[in-house]
DNA sequence: TAGAGATATGACTGTACACGCATAAACCCA
DNA sequence: TGGGTTTATGCGTGTACAGTCATATCTCTA
């Protein structure tokens, strides 16, 4: 995007990365992480998803490298470190307050 | 995000957003009309989608506000001026050159 | 105001994927 | 190295939604 109208490819890239942002699971995956990096069985216990399903969301973003995992012992710690998600869901929530206004002024 | 841990509703509000980014077709409507406000049977001829699509694409983009439109005699002319796609865009661009150099640089 | 032109919407189909259960695979420690 | 713990994966189900066709609704203009 940014000045020249992007490809075909380099969109449909762009839209997949948004893509593992529109799950809420993945989001709520991605905050707890932020705060504390955990194992699997620490976040089932905070989130209350199931086993498969946190290993397999975590699985995606791990390719995305917006997670990346470290043993532990016997665990496997992952890790959310990456300040990109935070500035874009600033940028997004920002937004969104704006259209929240922008919505009560254009009512009664 | 940013500091604090949002909750479950403000999670699911930032997760929609992201989601109408995530469809490639909405996400080039976005870029077609970022270049030049048109209306939707410009956008027919342009991406070959059908009329009644393009319709349904504009009208979520427009409740969320990254798209408004403005009448010019019969036609309804749709205007995408927001320069947050934008930027949320050259963001992910950036982040999706840094993992394919990092991916380059893990193997042989 | 009737009708043409433009956009929105109801109904439908196909597909992608979230999510859970059961099981396999990988890994560490005794 | 074997047993126990942790994570990954095959399979199935349900749901959300992209995309199309047909039709309705709206808005200008003749």
């Amino acid at each position: 995007m940014a000045d020249a109208k992007p490809g075909p490819e380099q969109l449909a890239e762009i839209s997949r990365f948004f893509r593992l942002l529109s799950e809420p699971a993945r989001l709520q995956l991605l905050c707890e992480l932020r705060d504390s990096p955990s194992d699997v069985q620490t976040l089932m216990e905070r989130t209350g998803f199931s086993q498969s399903h946190i290993s397999r969301q975590l699985s995606q973003l791990s390719q995305a490298r917006l997670v990346r995992s470290e043993r532990q012992g016997q665990r496997l710690i992952f890790h959310a470190d990456d300040p990109l998600v935070d500035d874009l869901c600033a940028l997004v929530s920002q937004r969104l307050r704006q259209t929240l206004e922008a919505r009560l002024r254009s009512m009664g």
